[in-house]
DNA sequence: CAGTATAGTAAACGTACGTTCACTTGTCAA
DNA sequence: TTGACAAGTGAACGTACGTTTACTATACTG
C-alpha cells in the first residue's frame, strides 16, 4: 500500500520532470506502473495531490540535507545566525556536495528539473524554484560572506557580487550536466574554480 | 494577413513561454486574439507548425545578432576562425549586450523561457537549449580564450574552466532576472565581475 | 467463520482537446 | 459587375483528458 503510493510518486515525478505537469496524463502514470488509472485514485485524491506531495517531500528533504552537512538551516528562508563555525575550506566541501546532490540524487535532480518546468506558471512556483536553486543560494552565500568578513575570516568585498561569482559556476555546471555528452568532468572544473576563489579571498 | 500571422506567433510564444507547449490550447491562443480557433488554421497548418516557425525565427535572429555585434558567427556551431580582432574589452561590451538581449528583448527572452520548458522533452530540444544559452556559449568562449592565449592577448590558463567562470554569472543573472523583486542591479553586478575577470587575465 | 477495509478493475461521466468542414464575408483584379 | 480568393465563423469530428462509480478479489480482524 505505502509501497504503491511511493511508486506512483516517483514514477509521476520522473514523468513530470521530463514533460511538465500538464503534459503528463494520469493514464500514462498508471500505465507506466502496469495498473489502471482508477487504482491511482485510491492513493491520491487527484493529479494535483501527487504534485503537492512531491513539493512537501522536497521541503522535508531540504531540511534534513542542510542538517546532514552541518550548515545552518536554510529552509528556504535565510537566517544570519549560525555562520560562526563555517570557513571557506568547509564551504568548498559543501559546494561539491551540493553539485552531486542536485545532479546525482534521483529525487533532488528530478524535482529540480520539474520545478524548472513549472517556474513560470505561477508566482508560487517561481518563488520555490528561485529559493531552491537560484536567488536563494545567492542570498544565503551573501549573508555567509558578510558574516565571515565581519569576523575577519575573509577579505572584505561586495558580498552580493561575490556570492554571484561563487555560486554561478555551480548553477551553470548543473545545467550543463542535464545534457550528456559532456567531455570534461564538471566536478573537477568546479573544484578548480572554488580553489581559485578561496585563494583570492582567504585572509 | 501577414500581420495576423505575426500576432498569432507572438501571442502563442508568450503563452508557450509561461505554460509550455502542451499546456497551451489552440482555443486559448485564438481567444487571446479575439478570434476563433478555426481562423488560426488559415495561417498555420497545426499547433506544432506555430512552434516550428518560432524555432526557425530564432535561428535567423541569432545569426543577425551575432553579425550586429561584430562577433564571429556562432550559428550554434562553434568556429575557431575570426577571433583575431576580439579582445577582452570588446568581450565585455558583448557580454553586457548579451544579458540585455536575453532579458529585455521580448522575442529572445520569451524563446529562451519557452525552450527551457521544452529542454527535457526531446533530445533535439535539449540540444537547441544547450547550444543557445548553456554549453554553446561556454564552448564558444573556450575557443575564443584559447585563440587569445595563443596570440598573447590573454594570460595562459585552462580555457574551458575560464569560459565557465566567465559565462556562469551571465547565465545565473539571467535566471535571477526571471524573478522580479530583485533589489540589486544585475547589470552592475555583471559588469563588476567581468572587470574583475579582465583585471586578472589581461596581459 | 463472518465481516469489513483495502486495492484493484472496467466502464462511464462530462469536458476539453486538435483538427476539419461548410459556410459567410470582404477585397480586389479582370 | 463579376468571380476568385483570402480570412473568419461556428458547428461538428473523433479522441483523450481527469474524475467517479459499481463492482470484485484479497486479506486482515472480531
Amino acid at each position: 500500500m505505502t509501497d504503491t503510493k511511493e511508486k506512483i510518486l516517483i514514477t509521476a515525478l520522473h514523468l513530470f520532470a521530463r514533460d511538465g505537469f500538464e503534459a503528463v496524463s494520469v493514464s500514462t502514470i498508471a500505465g507506466e506502473l502496469g495498473m489502471t488509472k482508477g487504482a491511482l485514485y485510491k492513493h491520491y485524491a487527484n493529479k494535483r495531490d501527487i504534485f503537492n506531495t512531491m513539493i512537501q517531500r522536497m521541503f522535508d528533504l531540504d531540511q534534513s540535507v542542510a542538517q546532514k552537512y552541518g550548515m545552518p538551516e536554510q529552509n528556504f528562508n535565510v537566517s544570519t545566525d549560525g555562520y560562526d563555525s563555517v570557513d571557506l575550506a568547509y564551504l568548498k566541501n559543501f559546494t561539491l556536495a551540493q553539485f552531486r546532490f542536485w545532479t546525482e540524487d534521483d529525487f533532488a535532480s528530478s524535482i529540480r528539473r520539474m520545478l524548472s518546468l513549472e517556474q513560470y506558471r505561477s508566482e508560487e512556483m517561481g518563488r520555490i524554484y528561485q529559493e531552491m536553486v537560484v536567488s536563494g543560494p545567492v542570498q544565503y552565500l551573501a549573508d555567509l560572506f558578510r558574516a565571515m568578513m565581519n569576523t575577519g575570516r575573509m577579505k572584505v568585498g561586495d558580498a552580493h557580487s561575490l556570492a554571484v561569482e561563487f555560486y554561478s559556476p555551480l548553477y551553470l555546471l548543473i545545467a550543463m550536466s542535464d545534457n550528456k555528452q559532456e567531455e570534461r568532468d564538471p566536478l573537477a572544473v568546479l573544484e578548480g574554480l572554488v580553489d581559485s576563489f578561496i585563494g583570492r579571498w582567504r585572509v
